[in-house]
DNA sequence: ATGGCTATCATTGATAGA
């Protein structure tokens, strides 16, 4: 069955509706992945979509982070939290997960720590989330289930996914470390879905509010789709879409899109 | 001119984002 999938970090969906609902209008897409909600769930703006024929589910919470995923098929939840396998810290109160099944496909959204400044105690909470997302990546590709993992991956993962790679060598988003773990993450069998197609261009995902950033395309690539083989094998079109960068009150992300047959 | 935006929450400033 056909399938349009998008995901888009609004930075808020109560400052961004009207342009969520507007790229909704020109975009035919059937389910779209959201992070950075920052909204508790009695405060999420169902209504809105539900009149655009979507169903919604969302895990949120006060001012930060959040998720949520609206889907013009049916949506059955199976989790919001990563399982946690460290015992010494057994608690993770931050809403950065969803994975769903729809149409008999398993969908991640997720929202992966920043983890600046690094060192410190942000950056092993990201390094553990990240942890956590490899375990709970391998249980559910084991399955030998259809996959995709959609989302704000905040990785660098190569130089070609940022303008300058220069300034951000000491980045949480760049370290080896980061960079290392998104690669085992990868190698559980999963593919970059843009780079399936375009294998070296350099175009963004996002860009910084400050410094003219997006007037001088000063942008980093951390939006992403990795998908499990049966996904690329019915993967049609892939892209980033930089419109609504450009648009009026915009988000600092822009949104990236699958289609498959 | 080497840079200084945006959103939230609570009160004109701190915190977070990347």
């Amino acid at each position: 069955m056909p399938i349009k999938i998008a995901s888009f970090n609004v930075n808020s969906i109560k400052m961004r509706l009207p342009n969520v609902l507007n790229w909704l209008d020109k975009n035919n897409t059937d389910v779209i992945l959201m992070q950075e909600t920052k909204t508790i769930d009695d405060n999420f703006p169902s209504l809105d979509f539900k009149q655009k024929q979507y169903n919604v589910i969302f895990n949120g919470q006060k001012s930060y982070n959040g998720v949520a995923i609206a889907s013009k098929f049916e949506i059955n939840e199976i989790t919001r939290t990563l399982p946690l396998y460290d015992e010494e810290k057994n608690e993770d109160n931050q809403a950065r997960f969803l994975h769903v099944k729809i149409n008999e496909i398993n969908i991640f959204c997720l929202y992966l720590p920043n983890g600046n400044p690094a060192p410190g105690p942000k950056y092993d909470y990201k390094i553990n989330w990240m942890r956590r997302l490899i375990k709970y990546t391998k249980e559910i590709y084991d399955s030998n289930e259809p996959l995709i993992l959609g989302g704000d991956f905040n990785v660098i993962q190569e130089s070609i996914d940022c303008y300058d790679i220069s300034e951000w060598q000491n980045d949480a988003l760049y370290l080896e470390k980061t960079r290392r773990h998104l690669r085992e993450l990868i190698n559980i069998g999963l593919v970059d879905a843009y780079r399936i197609k375009y294998k070296s261009a350099k175009e963004y995902s996002f860009w910084d509010y400050q410094s003219g950033a997006w007037q001088k395309d000063n942008g980093i690539r951390i939006d992403l789709f990795l998908i499990s083989p049966e996904i690329v094998d019915n993967l049609v079109d892939v892209g980033i879409d930089k419109t609504p960068r450009g648009e009026e009150k915009p988000s600092d992300h822009t949104p990236i899109w699958i289609h498959l047959e």
